[in-house]
RNA sequence: GCUGGUGUGGCUCAAUGGCAGAGCAGCUGAUUUGUAAUCAGCAGGUUGUAGGUUCGACUCCUAUCACCAGCUCCA
């Protein structure tokens, strides 16, 4: 495909940067559009993105309905039809202000003014629809040959909530028209697999109004699944030396005060309650008890590492547009852990932590994520715990660890907790935004604020290092993410029903029940389905609903050899085997606990 | 919280101002079945909630709640 760059060369752009040009192509068109159709319209900002693109726009007092895409589609196509050539030009800075100002591009001249000094500034114009913009785009409209727009959602000029918000107009596009249609019918695919829909299928949690929203309860099948979640990385946790507790699931205000938790977040706390003369909060993280715990006596340099972990259940009071099932609710529980060391035992500890997050996420066949180094904005005083040395030393020892374990990450400013730098494990959830897995921070600021110390060699006091850790992150988070990832179809050793008994008919609902019970003696998970169906009925509400990895099926010709036919859910197929066979292929599974089945 | 959207039986959807309906699930009965839906019957609703307009409201208006997409936020 031929695109134009900003010094108004045309190019062979390359297979990979194809799409991106286009929809950001599409991004002006859309503009032209609603220009034509509403010219008291201002832009901000319109980028292409991994799904199509946006454009934000100011309409003023108007308010634009998803029914008023299909006239500004129209006008997309009439412009593609035109077949306008995309044009470039260059202008010095005071006449760039001046042109956008010509045009009533408010937003587009506060833009300007943020550029540093020495930038080009560069547009682009097909027809009368002028762009500042850095390119490179398509050559002609008629090069856009499939899009779509989706929808319409509100943004903040310019990310802040404080500021006006604009409409965002979204959209997609492709090179071709057979691609638009595949992705479309992606997006109806995708829909399946959203945990919130497959936890509805296989009855795993649910909301109730009344209860309260945010706040999903885990039915019979889904809390099998969060207590072997639970019982999984408690064993691994034990094996490298973590010490679990329980703590209360409310503290005094005061304690928050005293961690510096009440300033930062008050507001997404669930309100004070006043009991006699305390005053609590419903926790909304874990830290400041196990701050407490350490405190509570005198450590020795020869105890650190000290690690106390809790399996921890937390509240806290989220906005209700960022509640989604159990990926993000206003109770959840936290697979928590701070680690107590000294200086010199951070690097070990780190690298501790990194390896039991990846290995648990070769367990679970965890394999797209992205490593994020998160730092402070230097800039953002109100945020950060202010003490520059200690956010150097934090942050340089935790990207010197990272580079020495050889972990890819990258960089990011201003996404630091207020108490020190941390790694995230992001990944990418069916629908919406990425969401962070597994975290391991490093704090050199807790420990002082809680008077932390501990007695070194030469009997002096220290104060420790903390590094609070997650790796399942939450239990319900992850949990999430697992369904979407496997589909609802969970390894042996996760599968609320592991094995389900079919008799064929009546006539051998005797032996099944025998087969049923010596299962369920071995602490299987198994059902029986004795209902008097068609075995193919049975079969396909096991698949499909139920996601159930073994189907016995049990007919007459099976009691006769003394033998079970077992169908597996992930392959579709059937072998016969004895009962003595099956149930050791099963504890087999069970005791291998990784995505494998 | 903000912007937009959606709310009809457990689920998926129909009915656009004039008698609230279908399929699946459920229950009852028949059937005794061999690898992804056996047949018949029955039952299930104050159309999210509260007001309003109208002779008449699932349908129009107002408020509110929940859910969905996106934005902001995410210790």
């Amino acid at each position: 495909m031929k695109a134009l760059d900003n010094k108004g060369q045309v190019f062979e752009c390359e297979k990979d940067e194809e799409l991106h040009i286009l929809r950001h192509s599409a991004a002006h068109i859309l503009a032209q559009a609603v220009k034509r159709l509403y010219p008291e319209a201002k832009f901000a900002f319109g980028p292409a993105n991994e799904k199509g693109f946006y454009y934000d726009v100011d309409l003023g007092e108007k308010k634009l309905t998803e029914e008023e895409l299909a006239p500004i589609e129209e006008e997309m196509r009439k412009i593609v039809k035109e077949n306008l050539p995309f044009k470039t030009f260059e202008l010095p800075r005071d006449e760039a202000v001046k042109l956008m100002e010509e045009r009533n591009e408010t937003y587009k001249v506060e833009h300007i003014s943020d550029l540093p000094e020495g930038d080009r500034i560069t547009f682009f114009q097909q027809g009368e629809y002028i762009d500042m913009c850095v390119g490179p785009h398509i050559t002609y409209t008629k090069a856009l040959k499939a899009f779509k727009l989706l929808s319409i959602s509100g943004a903040y000029w310019r990310a802040d909530q404080n500021n006006k918000m604009l409409t965002r107009i979204n959209g997609t596009a492709f090179a071709t028209k057979e691609e638009l249609a595949e992705f479309e019918r992606q997006r109806e695919e995708a829909l399946k697999r959203d945990h919130r829909r497959i936890g509805r299928d296989m009855e795993l949690f649910l909301s109730d109004e009344l209860v309260g929203k945010g706040l999903p309860m885990y039915l019979p099948d889904g809390y099998t699944i969060w207590t072997e979640l639970e019982d999984y990385i408690r064993t691994k946790e034990r094996r490298l030396g973590y010490l679990h507790v329980m703590t209360p699931c409310v503290g005094t205000v005061q304690l928050y005060k005293t961690s510096g938790h009440w300033d930062h977040y008050k507001d997404n706390m669930f309100p004070p309650m006043q009991v006699e003369d305390e005053e609590f909060v419903l926790r909304p993280m874990n830290c400041p008890h196990h701050m407490r715990i350490y405190a509570s006596k005198r450590h020795s340099y020869r105890e650190l590492p000290i690690r106390i972990a809790e399996i921890a259940h937390d509240f806290r009071f989220e906005s209700s547009g960022t509640l989604k099932g159990i990926e993000r609710g206003r109770h959840f529980c936290q697979n928590d852990s701070h680690i107590f060391c000294t200086p010199e035992q951070i690097k070990a500890e780190v690298k501790g932590v990194c390896d039991l997050i990846f290995d648990t996420y070769k367990d679970f066949g965890i394999t797209d994520y992205r490593c994020v180094l998160s730092l402070r904005d230097p800039k953002d005083t109100v945020k950060y715990h202010q003490d520059d040395e200690m956010w150097n030393t934090a942050e340089n020892a935790l990207r010197e660890v990272l580079k020495e374990i050889g972990i890819h990450f990258t960089e990011e400013i201003g996404e630091a907790a207020f108490y020190g730098p941390k790694l995230d494990v992001n990944v990418k959830p069916v629908t919406g935004n990425e969401i962070t897995l597994s975290t391991c921070q490093l704090d050199f600021c807790l420990p002082m604020k809680f008077d932390l110390t501990y007695t070194d060699a030469n009997d002096q006091r220290k104060t420790p290092v903390v590094i609070h850790r997650a790796i399942l992150g939450s239990l319900d988070r992850f949990m999430a993410y697992i369904l979407e990832e496997t589909k609802g179809h969970l390894p042996v050793w996760l599968a609320p029903t592991q094995a389900i008994v079919l008799p064929v008919s009546e006539k051998t609902f005797e032996y099944s029940g025998k087969i049923y019970e010596k299962l369920k003696d071995k602490g299987i998970r198994v059902r029986l389905d004795d209902r008097s169906e068609k075995i193919g009925y049975k079969i396909r509400e096991a698949q499909a609903v139920l996601r159930t990895p073994y189907m016995l099926v049990i007919g007459q010709k099976e009691e006769e050899e003394n033998v079970i036919t077992v169908r597996s859910r992930d392959t579709g197929e059937s072998s016969t085997m004895t009962y003595e066979e099956f149930e050791k292929l099963i504890l087999e599974k069970i005791e291998n606990k990784s995505r494998e089945v």
